[in-house]
Order: C-alpha cells, then sequence, then structure tokens
DNA sequence: CTTCGTTATATCCAACAGGGAATAACGATT
DNA sequence: AATCGTTATTCCCTGTTGGATATAACGAAG
C-alpha cells in the first residue's frame, strides 16, 4: 500500500521569464474554467482559492499577446468567465506537448522508475 | 531589452510521491559533485547553501534503490563525495529524458511562444 | 429598484521553506 | 596529538506563499 507511484506524474513547465510561466496547474485550471465558465467554480474544483485563481489568470491574460481568459462581471448568473480562442489555442498546444514529450522520453522515464526503491515495474 | 526570454526554459519534473521526485535542481546538483567532489562546494557554486544541498543529496539517496552520493569525512582533505554508478545512470537518464523531450515538443513550445506578449522569435 | 452570484481587490494571518550560524564528528597528514 | 576542511546535525529567524475573510462593483432579471 503506502503510496505506490505507479503513475509517476510527469511535471513540466514552460519558462519563459523570471515572472513568466506555462505550467500543470495554469492548464488545469484553464480546463476547469472551460467546464465550468467560472473562474471561482474552476478553483473550487482544484480546492484552490478564488484568490489564487484569480491571480494565475491574471498573469496569463498578462503574458500572452490576448487575453486567455475573458470574464464578466454581473447578469442574471452574476457573471462568468470563458475560454478565449488564444485561451483554447494555449491549452491545446500545451497538452499537446505534454503528450509528445512524455511519449519521447517513456524509456528513459521507465527506466528511473526501476531504479526507485518503490518497486516500480514489479520486479 | 527588460526579460528577452529568447531561450525558454525547459523544467521537467518525474514525480514519483509526494516527498519523491527528481527535477533540474537536483539533476544540477549532481552535476555539480561530480565536477568538484564535494556536497558544500556543488551547493556554493549554485548559490545553495549547504544544508540544503545535503537535504537533496539525503533524499536523493533514499528514493533510489542504491544511493547516488557516495560521502566521505575526515582525511587530508577533509571529506568529500562522489556520484556512484547509480548516480552517474540517474544522471543521464534524467538528462536524456530532458533532451529528447524538449525535441519533440520543439514545435509546440515555439508555437506557444510566438503567442507571448514579448517579441519572442521577432515578429 | 431589489435581488443574486460572480468578478475584483485589499487586509490579515498561519504555515512552510530555506538561509545563517553554531557545533560536533571525522580521519589522513604533518 | 594538533591541524584542517568537509560532512552531518541542530536551532533560530526571516521572507514568501497562499488561504481566509471582508467588501465593493457589476448588471441582467424579476
Amino acid at each position: 500500500m503506502s503510496t505506490p507511484a505507479n503513475n509517476p506524474r510527469f511535471r513540466l513547465r514552460l519558462v519563459f521569464g523570471p515572472e513568466d510561466w506555462m505550467g500543470p496547474g495554469k492548464a488545469e485550471l484553464l480546463e476547469h474554467i472551460e467546464e465550468t465558465g467560472s473562474i471561482s467554480a474552476a478553483g473550487r474544483a482544484m480546492g484552490m482559492s478564488y484568490k489564487r485563481a484569480w491571480q494565475l489568470v491574471d498573469t496569463m491574460n498578462a503574458m500572452f499577446r490576448a487575453p486567455l481568459v475573458q470574464s464578466s462581471r454581473g447578469g442574471a448568473s452574476g457573471g462568468g468567465a470563458v475560454l478565449t480562442e488564444d485561451g483554447h489555442a494555449v491549452l491545446a498546444e500545451y497538452r499537446a506537448l505534454e503528450e509528445k514529450a512524455q511519449e519521447a522520453g517513456a524509456d528513459n522515464i521507465a527506466r528511473l522508475q526501476s531504479m526507485l526503491v518503490d518497486i516500480p515495474g514489479g520486479k
């Protein structure tokens, strides 16, 4: 039991500058905003405070040429947030990058995993 | 000027468990230990305290089946540290993984970069 | 014009990470 | 046995991160 570690998570962060980067957290947040249409709901879904979720959205909107998330206040529903065209594009590129990178390094990952103390492949 | 971001750094962390992971920092530390033959010198080279460097070495030695770094105290030189066979292997695998992953995602990275506010490719 | 749920923003505060410094242990060389 | 530079370990203290909370703004709908 304990911590299986059968699925080593593959975290990939693209660092553009000291303040600007794109990683798994922001990607997941974008996905939840896409699903829920709300920054606060997306944050809740990740166990993240609204403050932090909003901050992440803010930095993303600032670092890319066009905003990734468009938000609105007021109205019957109180407001909400949706991904822009660039938002969808960035998310798609990041997910594609993750998948290709992980696939390309699959054998290296397997070898590293096989050297762990927690029996990784069973052997 | 400001922050060019011409070279988006590619950070890759392999997360095996809540406490166990392998990332750029540990890889670089292993390299400096290899070069300098000392944990403290390796830490200094990275602007890192000895305490932190030692902690990283300790966790690495604990998470892999065999230690990656073998250290010794006393003697004329005061002591030192060298990479074990597994230490060299893990470092090599990680570096190979990094390179293959980055290469595989090069076009995705380029597209993401082209969407940044800081003119990335010039256009 | 009241209601309602969300965005937007500021303030306070607890937890954590990690640096700094102090100390001991160590062992080959002199 | 005295020296010396490194490993090993502990304690204190600071800065940062981010949660919790409060409040205002907003605007469609009733």
